[in-house]
DNA sequence: ACATTAATTATGT
DNA sequence: ACATAATTAATGT
């Protein structure tokens, strides 16, 4: 496959770039350019793995442009999306939760832009700056109580259910505000969907149709825009 | 209520 | 022109 070209002898990073992020908005320049100094800088090209499930894990990574899809192999050589990251958040932070080993592989849903750091200093991060543990906890958190409730939703919803509230969630967390909506704002296919949702492509295929038809979203070719979110979350809530 | 199969059409390089 | 994505209808469980 096509190596992505490393870029690690930029010029130099600016502190802005992780100023306002949650797990060093609390820390002062001198912080930031200390941790900036650290860290390497990589750009990728879409879909590819910024690091493989079982792999050990050497390196975290902040997402700084782009989108990330958190994927794991099923027995069966499928593909099964776990969740999706945005720009802006940690990712490969297996340390937090004591693994050795990344749980999933990370694949670039779009051509990103990444920080690392040798996993090596994530206990001096959490020492030394303040917030720095607690947000990467948070975020934690928040992606294992998002993958239980997709767990759930599977036992216990329907289809359109399912693909209501997957479309919810990705507006959620990776939505950009347009005219007359919602947009996810990477591209994403039926296949995807059908992946997140543990269903087949058609069947997404006909959802998105009907509900084009009732004027809840819009879809092109890999786009998808939501224009009536809580049209979807009455459907997601039968 | 959904999957599977297959045929057809649209879309992006 | 070609590969990939999306739609649609028919059939199966």
């Amino acid at each position: 496959m096509n190596k992505p070209v490393a870029t690690s002898t930029l010029p130099r990073l600016d502190e802005s770039l992780l100023s306002h992020l949650p797990p060093f908005s609390k820390l002062d320049k001198r912080q930031i350019r200390t941790i900036l100094d650290q860290a390497t800088s990589r750009r990728y090209d879409k879909g590819v793995a910024i690091f493989d499930e079982g792999a050990p894990a050497e390196r975290f990574y902040m997402l700084l442009d782009g989108y990330v899809r958190v994927v794991r192999v099923t027995a069966t050589g499928e593909q099964v999306t776990a969740l999706h990251i945005p720009a802006g958040q940690l990712l490969g932070i297996a340390r937090a939760i004591g693994k050795e080993f990344y749980p999933a592989t990370a694949m670039t849903a779009t051509e990103s832009l990444a920080l690392s750091w040798p996993m090596t200093l994530w206990d001096s991060f959490a020492a030394d700056y303040d917030g720095f543990a607690t947000e990467s906890y948070k975020t934690v958190g928040n992606r294992v109580s998002e993958m239980n409730n997709r767990i759930v939703e599977m036992a216990t919803q329907q289809v359109e259910q399912r693909v209501a509230n997957a479309l919810l969630r990705l507006i959620n967390q990776t939505g950009r505000k347009v005219a007359d909506g919602i947009e996810i704002d990477f591209p994403i296919t039926r296949q995807d969907l059908s992946e997140l949702t543990a269903t087949t492509l058609h069947t997404v295929s006909r959802l998105l149709s009907a509900w084009e038809k009732q004027g809840m979203v819009q879809s092109k070719r890999k786009r998808i825009k939501v224009c009536d979110p809580h049209a979807l979350v009455v459907l997601s809530q039968i």
